[in-house]
DNA sequence: ATGGATTCGTTCAAGACCTA
DNA sequence: TAGGTCTTGAACGAATCCAT
């Protein structure tokens, strides 16, 4: 059956480049705009959507589109801002005013270049961008900073950093060819003209699809999806998510070009220490505190527990630490589940899109795995099936869990 | 100098994309 | 539409950094 099963890059960010706003900000790996559609499709405009693991808002902003009342959990600050950012309405009359402004910015800025313009501390800056490109970009986020304030300052102007991210990673020497972000081989160098030209393609590109109203609202909030407390007595229709899944791919590795040039990190202990927040981080100081990390609680699905037997006993050079990076991640996850029942309605439904994963060759079957979790807390009508095949190694799939509470 | 902490670099096959 | 080329990727060890 199996052996059926195909990749569908209708179902990934490839596809979501195209799709307005979906396309203004990738995150590695972000999923199908597709299927959250397919998800939504027959359901009562009336239901309230949430999604407690926002990421990049896909979830909030599909549902909002469709006229949907949506919530939706993070737990990294840069997420936060960037999901509230896509998912609100733009006058166009601030859309006019901040296409004047930025050419106006971009006709006076370049005095700045070579001045004492404020840089980012990101560890080994000069393998990301060339000298003289960090000098143009710090000279034109200053003048961006004069002209529009910081990041966090004006809602109104949140497009305006969202396209300043898009050119700060597409001047970048970062290699998006891997399944992890890492660097070319030769620094690339932009100069003016090149900066000028890129960016200003890119404010037009986001402007164009923020006229787009949305007609359904979007609250993306800090939560810690493992402690969810009282959404102010509202109770959900339908929970639509797709976790981390259990594996050594950091979201903050991917993140950080982002969040050191928007000031959301600032230097490279936070950045580990907001990971270790963050369910299945590895980035960092996160790794190194698994060894100290202790399960509390006892009342973990037996097949969790035989998994993470496997890969502890495995032949892996880094098989203990796994282990419990693995055993982690579900009491993680489990702890989520149980929370979560707080906050839905009687009837509510639920969809997990989630990846398997293998540890030194042990497969780790991350939808039963949490499908059993589901069970112990008295989730109903659980099943799941696969999506999609990844494009990666041969044995791994992506699964939509769905269950009833 | 040392060793723990932190960050980087990548295989190879499926499937998408292109060309004639 | 056949056949060639290009693009892609949800682990893991190696490499490098850096307090002590």
């Amino acid at each position: 059956m199996i052996s059926t099963i195909q990749q569908r890059s209708d179902y990934t960010f490839k596809a979501n480049r195209s799709l307005g706003r979906h396309g203004w900000l990738r995150l590695t790996p972000a999923y199908g705009v597709k299927l959250v559609e397919k998800l939504l499709a027959n359901v009562d405009r009336e239901a309230i959507v949430i999604d407690p693991f926002s990421g990049t808002a896909t979830t909030a902003l599909v549902a909002a589109e469709l006229g949907h009342q949506a919530f939706s959990f993070d737990i990294n600050p840069f997420l936060i801002w960037l999901g509230n950012a896509k998912c609100r309405n733009y006058s166009e009359h601030c859309l006019i005013d901040i296409r004047k402004q930025v050419k106006q910015v971009l006709k006076e800025y370049k005095i700045l270049i070579g001045g004492d313009n404020w840089t980012p501390k990101i560890f080994h800056i000069e393998r990301w961008w060339s000298s003289d490109t960090i000098k143009i970009l710090s000279a034109l986020r200053t003048a961006l900073v004069n002209q529009f304030g910081e990041p966090e300052d004006n809602d109104d102007y949140n497009l305006v950093w969202i396209a300043f991210c898009r050119l700060i990673i597409e001047s970048s020497s970062a290699a998006f060819n891997h399944i992890s972000m890492s660097f070319k081989e030769t620094v690339d160098e932009h100069d003016c003209e090149y900066i000028d030209e890129l960016f200003l393609s890119i404010v037009e590109l986001i402007l164009m699809s923020a006229q787009q109203n949305i007609c359904g609202s979007v609250q993306v909030v800090k939560v810690d999806a493992r402690h969810i407390t009282e959404l102010d007595g509202i109770k959900i229709d339908k929970a639509i998510t797709s976790p981390p899944y259990p594996n050594r791919i950091s979201y903050i590795r991917e993140l950080r070009p982002y969040m050191y040039w928007t000031k959301f990190l600032n230097e490279a202990k936070e950045a580990g220490e907001l990971d270790w927040l963050a369910i299945g981080g590895t980035w960092g100081i996160a790794t190194s505190r698994l060894n100290s990390w202790q399960l509390e609680d006892e009342t973990l699905p037996d097949e969790i527990l035989a998994t993470v037997n496997t890969i502890k006993i495995s032949d892996g050079k880094n098989a203990s630490i796994l282990a419990v990076y693995v055993l982690k991640y579900f009491y993680d996850m489990h702890l989520h589940l149980s929370s979560l029942r707080s906050i839905l309605k009687d009837g509510c439904e639920l969809h997990y899109i989630v990846g398997n994963s293998t540890f030194f060759g042990n497969m780790v079957d991350t939808a039963a795995l949490l499908s059993e979790s589901m069970r112990v807390l008295g989730y109903s009508k659980i099943s799941y099936e696969i999506v999609r095949k990844r494009n990666c190694n041969k044995s791994l799939y992506e699964y939509c869990i769905s269950a009833t509470w």
